[in-house]
DNA sequence: TTGTAGGCGTTATCAT
DNA sequence: ATGATAACGCCTACAA
């Protein structure tokens, strides 16, 4: 017979076991399915959980399994659209599998951001994906989490560190707006600007530093990836007695703050100042004038997690990937 | 001596014991702090903790306390900027207690919200913050919740539902408005039209149905809270004919969408078409022109989800509440 | 097919 | 002040 248990709060095996008639074994099996048993059997265990409103206990199942179902995610700022439109589609992936995903904010902080890590850390997560909100600041923080659970960076990295990569080409998106200037656009009337977000991220540095290579322009600035830096950087360039230029920017996010700027001091886009993004978020495509881009295939990238994710387990030294962007000529460039 | 006990994977207490040759009691004391003990074995015992890398298995812990410090966060939209903030602020919140907050997005899916309770309430977070999907299908999602759990509805609710409610004044919210355009808008010269966020929530009712209690637009729309929503709406009010309008929307984000399809149609705000929004998003004061709002007390509002959750335990009925909001007068109207 | 029993890592109770 | 031990809820060998 079903073994005696009494317990204060919550409904567990032991009552559901007790109404049923059958033994927390049985209880157990009926409810996860994870092993044939009388049909009629099951339905009874069944309906005595549903009775009593039996609802597994997740941290009873971890500690048992050794394992959660769940991926830890980690962003840096969830005010970039950039950034929540991405929790929002992994969130989204993983849902289909019957992987919870659990997203904190690191709130651009590296010490909210080791508090994250420790957290999930703590909940015996399955895996960590961690957009690093710095290139140096955060490599503590990688390293503890890449200790003790597969971590992979998303996104941004922090190099030489030995935690897979997953991110889009960022040189060669910076490439295709080169050939695209090259080929399209006159910048020996509209001189070519960039509008960097920063060194103190990969996906800054590396848009910026390429850029750099193959072009030279007029002016560089370098500041965050925010709206606001951008409206700060078009003041700027309007202080500078600009009245046409081709601006080329590190995100989208930049570029509107650009373009809001511009227009509303009675510049035309694309005729007086052109300008470019990179990442296609969504609004791109609704703005006025519609964004040309650099789009990151998120989609593949997204994949890219679940895949590693599989080959986590066992795999001998998973190594990062990167995707190939694509250039999105709309109205503003 | 310390019982004898070997793991596979991680550093447990019985490890930190062997090595400090302390019980695993005095470990657990040792840690915690939260009893007094000598001070010398106190630092001997962090010292092997640190050693040996030790971190504890909050899933043990959870188990054992049956509590786990923890506030689980529904989230209809991510890609919803105030959502997104909101999450963000609130998260930054109670990261000053001891509190970590797990966000999961329902993805505006009745069924993702539903799961995402369910894996909130198996990992037995100690209390809930749910911004309900839809005013009626959250229904069955927010009584589970409740059943188990202190739930909090937070910026939307599901009406007569026995459950605490925290959110802004949303009718006292489009008083304001009101009372603004008859003091200081030529309404007879820019007729009023209002766009609304849809019926299916009911801070998107509520600010619909007051306006239309004491205003009588001369046109009315409802559609979803988003920036397309909005430029659809634009969309239909030139087709219409207006050349000049006071619109006054349901968000922040719907305004945004008029602004940026009026704009580009050549029309000048507030010149030609006045645009109001409500919410005071980050961006609103940003754009161009900036805009004029009905700004949520979100600081209170994520103030008394603090205190209502130190009250839920043992506190008889926690009641709703609802925080004033404030008319913010930019340019754009 | 079903039941018994042990253990996952931690903290709290009870001795000492 | 410190140590031994039971218990949290669950799953899974192993036994029947």
């Amino acid at each position: 017979m079903a073994q005696e248990r009494r317990n204060n709060g919550g409904v567990t095996v032991f009552d559901v076991a007790e109404h049923a008639g059958v033994s927390i074994a049985t209880v157990s099996r009926a409810l996860s399915g994870t092993r044939s048993m009388s049909e009629g059997l099951r339905t009874r265990v069944q309906d005595s959980a549903r009775t009593l409103g039996y609802q597994v206990n997740l941290v009873g199942r971890a500690l048992r399994q050794k394992k959660t179902s769940t991926l830890g995610l980690i962003i840096p700022d969830l005010e970039n659209p950039f950034f929540s439109s991405l929790a929002q589609r992994i969130s989204r992936r993983f849902g289909e599998s019957e992987v919870d995903v659990l997203i904190a904010s690191a709130d651009n902080d590296k010490a909210q951001e080791k508090r994250a890590v420790q957290s999930f850390l703590g909940r015996q997560v399955d895996a960590l994906v961690m957009i690093p909100t710095d290139e140096v600041e955060s490599e503590e923080a990688l390293l503890l989490a890449s200790e003790y659970v597969p971590t992979i960076q998303f996104d941004r990295q922090v190099p030489h560190l030995p935690i897979p990569y997953i991110g889009c080409d960022n040189a060669a998106g910076m490439d295709l707006v080169g050939a695209y200037l090259e080929t399209s656009v006159d910048t020996s009337s509209q001189p070519v600007i960039l509008v960097g977000g920063g060194e103190s991220s990969s996906s800054g540095r590396e848009r910026s530093s390429e850029f750099l290579t193959a072009q030279s322009p007029v002016l560089h600035l370098e500041g965050s990836f925010s709206f606001s830096w951008g409206q700060k950087a078009a003041k700027q360039i309007l202080k500078r007695g600009f009245q046409t230029a081709t601006i080329v920017t590190g995100a989208d996010v930049i570029a509107l703050g650009v373009i809001s700027w511009l227009t509303s001091a009675g510049h035309k886009i694309p005729d007086d100042f052109r300008v470019i993004g990179f990442d296609d978020v969504g609004v791109a495509q609704l703005s006025h004038p519609t964004l040309t881009t650099v789009r990151q295939p998120v989609e593949e990238m997204t994949e890219a997690i679940k895949t590693l994710m599989q080959e986590a387990t066992g795999s001998p030294a998973p190594t990062s990937q990167r995707f190939a962007p694509e250039l999105i000529v709309r109205a503003s460039g």
